[in-house]
DNA sequence: CTAGGGTTAG
């Protein structure tokens, strides 16, 4: 005979009782109430009906106000749990830092033969995702078939969601074109998959041949755009998105502030802002970082302070981002005090606030207190120092002309040194002109690091240097036998809300004569300054004449002439450039902020340079 | 029940 799974409420406690429980229950808001109706449905017997009991455990398992810890005591002591609570608790598990109890759980279920329903699929598939069970997966998915629900769409929906999560776009699309029902959702999956993998061409082709858009199909594409470094077509879909009268959202306005930090466009980031205060959309803690991150990047601290204090849930994210924000500007001193500020605030520094505190350092020089710091990282706040904050040692040691310490940190850490770490004391070396040891570890960089166009320019620049005119043809020879091509110089400029691009020695802007034209004049004036072109390490083995024409069409210098032609007298031009800023550009910028009085602000690869009456911020220190 | 968002060294 079968046993009795639930006994009838009504004879176990009179219907009001049970009513006024259930009700109880809906209201309930946390745990200490939820604690209380337990008890008394552990009394009145009312746990052992099936819907009351789902209650209490779907309320325990939810991530807010509940206890996952606590619906497993519950559950374990269910007689035959049905469908819906075994769904409940792999549900729970799917959302919390141990989803491997979901799939354990499944086994169980599967064990006792517990039949499934549409539910049961799309929790179980979350929780392989969050754990990149790839096996799992597929072993899921033939259960999905045999079990009948290989045409369910939420089924099928997050079948498509982990195989793209997870990068295996050559299954998502499989099963794609597979499935008899395909909605928005399973586009949307495709969109997300193969921007995942980098194939922005196939994510077009989906997002264009998709029946229906929405908001997420465009936010997708937008974020993919910023993920593949091509934040200016992020800003053009975004604008399609407008004109095809999509209501933002936060997340859709997140993904445009990161196009508009990395392309430093201001004003661009700035109508963001005036439309989310137009539209009253509140500023969640994430949407409020990447604001402060827009405003820092596009180099208006003073809003992004703003910005700050006027959130209220001020965690360690933000935090970081204004002390990031601090780094890149080279203000290392107030980022120490902000540093000071978060923890009296009682928020716990996290790996990426001590990243962004010890660049911070290193860009100010501040060796002392970058020393401290690090030193305190695992012995106050418990943290293994990673391979970045290493880097941000090398470099600052680096920087400071301590190279011999700088070496000795990568010799005894115990993590193995990668390009990044080589980098930075390339980078010192040539700085502080220690052309032997630079020379070693260019050749350890092209090792590492063959594909990387840069190592190869860096190392032939050092040759050049020292006047070995072979060696850094050689050098030049062997990057183009790898067939590795120099990422050109590219330097934006805002004017009037619209991007202008500039590439080393790039003759396409339609305004190219008059800058020319008018670059030959700053030449001549700069040069009753005392100007003389810096063409020491230049790696060409030309003439002086046309390494001059090769140095005065460097990216920056079209752009700040540009900036100047086309903006007011007086008016502040903002430039972004995506490699670091070269010596003499870094001389004639610095001039022409003096004879023309105009204030530049300028972003490089590392960090901001403002220049005003003939100085850098920098102090010439980058 | 399924789809989009965070700060990060050179």
């Amino acid at each position: 005979m079968a046993p009795i799974l639930f006994t009838p409420t009504s004879q176990l406690s009179s219907e009001s009782n049970a009513a006024q429980t259930l009700h109880l229950l809906q209201r309930c808001s946390n745990m200490e109430e939820l604690r209380q109706i337990h008890g008394q449905m552990l009394k009145t017997g009312l746990l052992l009906d099936a819907i009351p009991a789902s209650k209490l455990l779907a309320f325990c398992a939810s991530p807010n106000s509940g206890s996952l810890a606590y619906a497993r005591t519950v559950f374990d002591r269910i007689f035959r749990p049905n469908t819906f609570m075994w769904n409940t608790m792999i549900r729970g598990y799917s959302n919390s830092k141990e989803p491997e109890e979901a799939l354990l759980l499944y086994h169980h279920m599967l064990y006792h033969s517990v039949p499934h329903n549409a539910y049961t699929f799309p929790f179980l598939l979350k929780a392989c995702s969050s754990m990149s069970a790839s096996e799992e997966t597929q072993q899921i998915h033939a259960h999905i078939i045999k079990m009948g629900f290989g045409s369910e769409i939420y089924t099928t929906n997050s079948l498509l969601n982990v195989y793209s999560k997870s990068g295996d776009i050559k299954s998502a699309r499989l099963l794609f074109d597979q499935v008899d029902q395909r909605d928005t959702v399973s586009w949307n999956s495709m969109i997300d998959g193969y921007t995942k993998c980098g194939e922005m061409e196939m994510a077009y082709e989906i997002f264009n041949h998709m029946p229906e858009r929405n908001i997420i199909s465009w936010t997708s594409m937008i974020s993919g755009c910023v993920g593949a470094g091509k934040p200016k077509e992020a800003l053009n879909l975004f604008h399609r998105m407008q004109t095809a009268g999509i209501k933002l959202d936060n997340v859709a306005l997140v993904s445009t502030l990161q196009a508009c930090a990395d392309l430093g466009v201001l004003d661009q980031g700035k109508w963001i802002h005036a439309y989310i205060k137009k539209h009253e959309i509140e500023i969640d803690p994430i949407l409020g970082c990447v604001l402060i991150d827009m405003y820092t990047k596009c180099g208006d601290l003073e809003e992004a302070i703003e910005v700050f204090r006027k959130m209220e849930e001020k965690g360690v994210t933000v935090w970081t981002a204004m002390i990031s924000g601090y780094a890149i500007h080279g203000r290392g001193r107030e980022a120490l005090e902000w540093f000071m500020k978060m923890q009296t605030a009682g928020v716990e520094p996290n790996q990426m606030t001590f990243t962004g505190i010890l660049t911070a350092c290193s860009h100010a020089g501040l060796v002392h207190e970058a020393k401290l710091l690090f030193e305190s990282m695992e012995r106050i706040h418990g943290f293994k120092p990673s391979i970045e904050h290493y880097g941000c040692m090398v470099d600052l040691l680096g920087r400071a002309g301590l190279l011999k310490e700088a070496e000795e940190l990568i010799e005894n850490m115990p993590v193995k040194p990668n390009a990044a770490i080589w980098g930075a004391l390339l980078n010192a070396c040539h700085i502080h002109g220690n052309l032997e040891l630079g020379k070693q570890i260019g050749k350890i960089l092209i090792q590492v690091d063959p594909g990387h166009g840069g190592r190869y320019i860096h190392l032939a620049s050092i040759h050049a240097a020292a006047g070995e005119w072979n060696q850094a043809a050689r050098v030049r020879r062997q990057m183009k036998e790898q067939g590795v091509s120099k990422l050109p110089g590219c330097s934006v400029i805002s004017v009037n809300g619209t991007a202008h691009e500039f590439l080393a020695g790039d003759g396409s802007h339609p305004q190219i004569k008059e800058i020319d034209h008018a670059f030959k004049h700053i030449v001549e004036r700069l040069r009753e300054e005392g100007y003389k072109p810096k063409l020491g390490d230049l790696l060409l083995d030309l003439e002086d004449k046309d390494k001059e024409t090769a140095i005065h069409h460097h990216s920056e210098k079209l752009a700040v002439t540009f900036g100047l032609i086309s903006t007011k007298p007086g008016m502040t031009i903002r430039i972004v450039k995506n490699l670091r800023v070269c010596e003499d550009c870094h001389t004639v910028i610095k001039l022409i902020s003096k004879v023309y009085a105009r204030e530049i602000l300028m972003r490089d690869r590392t960090r901001f340079h403002r220049f005003k009456d003939g100085n850098c911020t920098c102090g010439d220190y980058w």
